[in-house]
DNA sequence: CTGGCTTTTAGAAACGTTTCGATTACGCAC
DNA sequence: GTGCGTAATCGAAACGTTTCTAAAAGCCAG
């Protein structure tokens, strides 16, 4: 029934001596070489799958220098406690493990959180791979400007800040921040907090998109509705009631990830606060988890899986020589109400 | 500054050169072989130090027939639209990431959807790395005891099914779903749903645990409590409305996961029913995201740090020929009353 | 100083692939 | 049938490592 296996084959020699022909032409039939004419390359091909052959990816990639591995880092906030469970990442992966696996590459994953990016520098993980995305910039703009200096197959996920040397994709930051704010500005919302540390390049184009949203209505921020909340729930759910027995006049938070804005939500209920009637809450990221909640969260959402495609396709395009160039994404509000019914808005 | 770098150095050769030696004395020396003495050895890797040399991780995978890579494969529940943004799978990969690198070992991950296991035999997947970790068995039970019949160093996170041969670690599934039930039924429900497929030996053993403690309170199971509920939010949103609908009697719900206790939380209270007053939920997991939702949930915690390091170090076992024995992690209720206190109680 | 032992280093082969330059086979015109 | 140009295949080298076997060096007793 399976294919009669007489002799081990485990090279390409083997094989060629069964078909009585020489390894050159061999690996010229599996490689499809235009050398060969059609009518060996068929009869090898077909020996080959006799003998269950398959050849030897170590030895390939030693002899290519070419792994068809990319590498993959997330780059995590270690100090305010996120951790890798946070479902962006999750989806964010996904997307970049499908369109890399359309293009016959693997992921080697690459755990944080990494204190310096620049350990990464001699390690496996750079060099047992064809190319590196960075998810996040983290505080280590710095360090991956440096890193790139040396190694130029990276891309990051992110923000274009100005003086950078690596290759970005990234969403619509200063977009997603504005539209989430006018949102809020748009229902009749005055005292909008904004949650979330701004350390990195990201959250401060988000914010950065806040304050304009603030300024087209002529109001200016008030820096105790500024507030950094930390990831870690029980963490989080302090600063927060902190912050309302303080009693800073507040009608509505703009926060820097749906994780975060999950907790906000489930704090400020807690504390008997209403939402959204007394207090809205719009999120960042609109992860599957952003609809699962009561009240339904309204949050901006980027199109993950576009952001997986084309990260793959930068880093691929820099493999092969290509000149390549940012990406933004664009960013979309996505409005929800309590009653389940969605809509999308710009 | 720099060490400085008169020539490039890019082989052992080389710096055998340059140090007056053989390459098999550079090679010796930077894999501590006790061969060498150690004067040899310390100046060797100074030199190497000095001129920046990196060994090749292709050549030596390729020279070792061992590439320090475990592949990690998620069996996705296809059917009922399981994806990967279950947080659950997130903590696991993180798990498992953080207990290959401590061993120095690279995460190749595998990313599904996969229709059949056997697909998978002769993939890079399988031949580019030195073991295979599968989290979850989906309904391939059987493709994978074939696929462990000619490739034996995989390891299963699952349920141990009877005529296995491959090694298993698990949490303790039939205990988890008792614990839970049991909670209910101590709390005085008697009306007690279960909701999610069993399709796959983890949630057959859950459910297993269920029907133990309805036992238990001299209950039997009425099968119009047993529910599949999909997946996808909206789909699960239509089944228990339908559900809830037939007028059903319902004083309560078993969930098979933390991520179908939160949408069903939220249909239940769109719908007007109060949690736990009307109907208590319990979920499965312990994802981080428990503690976030109003009321925080009560579930079933599986110690995931463990779990991974236990994947990992078996897997491992296997690879150096050792012996491996399946392992059953203890399952935890995490009982959370919207009070935010929280309790551990077996 | 020599012989024999142990410790240290060298030389060479091997892993399986791709590819360059060389050789053979083929078809066609004369 | 010979010569020639092209198409198809072959042989050998190379990639960088590890490790086996052999050789050299060092040490000590006599």
């Amino acid at each position: 029934m399976t294919p009669s296996k007489k002799h081990k084959v485990s090279s390409l020699q083997d094989l060629a001596d069964i078909a009585g022909v020489s390894r050159a032409t061999v690996s010229r039939a599996l490689n499809d070489s235009p050398l060969l004419n059609d009518k060996t390359k068929k009869k090898l091909r077909a020996l080959a799958q006799e003998y269950n052959y398959k050849i030897n990816q170590q030895a390939r990639a030693f002899r290519l220098r070419r792994t068809n591995v990319i590498s993959v880092v997330f780059m995590l906030d270690i100090k305010s406690n996120q951790h890798m469970s946070d479902p962006f990442f999750l989806d964010m992966l996904g997307g970049i493990a499908d369109a890399l696996s359309e293009n016959d590459y693997d992921l080697l994953l690459a755990h944080g959180p990494i204190m310096n990016v620049l350990d990464l520098k001699d390690s496996r993980v750079m060099r047992q791979s064809d190319g590196v995305l960075f998810v996040g910039q983290g505080e280590q703009h710095e360090h991956l400007n440096e890193l790139a200096a040396t190694d130029s197959r990276m891309v990051v996920w992110g923000y274009p800040v100005p003086e950078k040397n690596y290759v970005v994709v990234g969403g619509d930051n200063v977009g997603g921040g504005y539209k989430a704010t006018r949102h809020l500005l748009q229902l009749g919302r005055r005292r909008i907090a904004f949650f979330g540390k701004t350390n990195n390049p990201e959250n401060a184009a988000r914010h950065q998109g806040y304050l304009k949203a603030l300024s087209e209505y002529g109001l200016h921020a008030d820096h105790q509705l500024k507030v950094d909340v930390p990831f870690e729930m029980h963490r989080a759910r302090e600063v927060i009631t902190n912050l309302l027995e303080t009693k800073v006049e507040l009608d509505s938070v703009v926060c820097i990830s749906d994780v975060m804005a999950l907790a906000t939500l489930s704090t400020l209920q807690e504390l008997g606060r209403r939402v959204p009637k007394d207090i809205a809450v719009v999120g960042y990221d609109d992860i599957s988890l952003a609809s699962y909640s009561s009240p339904q969260l309204t949050t901006v959402h980027q199109n993950i899986r576009d952001a997986g495609r084309i990260l793959v396709e930068s880093v691929l395009g820099l493999i092969k020589g290509e000149e390549v160039q940012d990406t933004m994404l664009a960013s979309q509000l996505i409005v929800r109400k309590s009653s389940g019914t969605n809509t999308a808005t710009n």
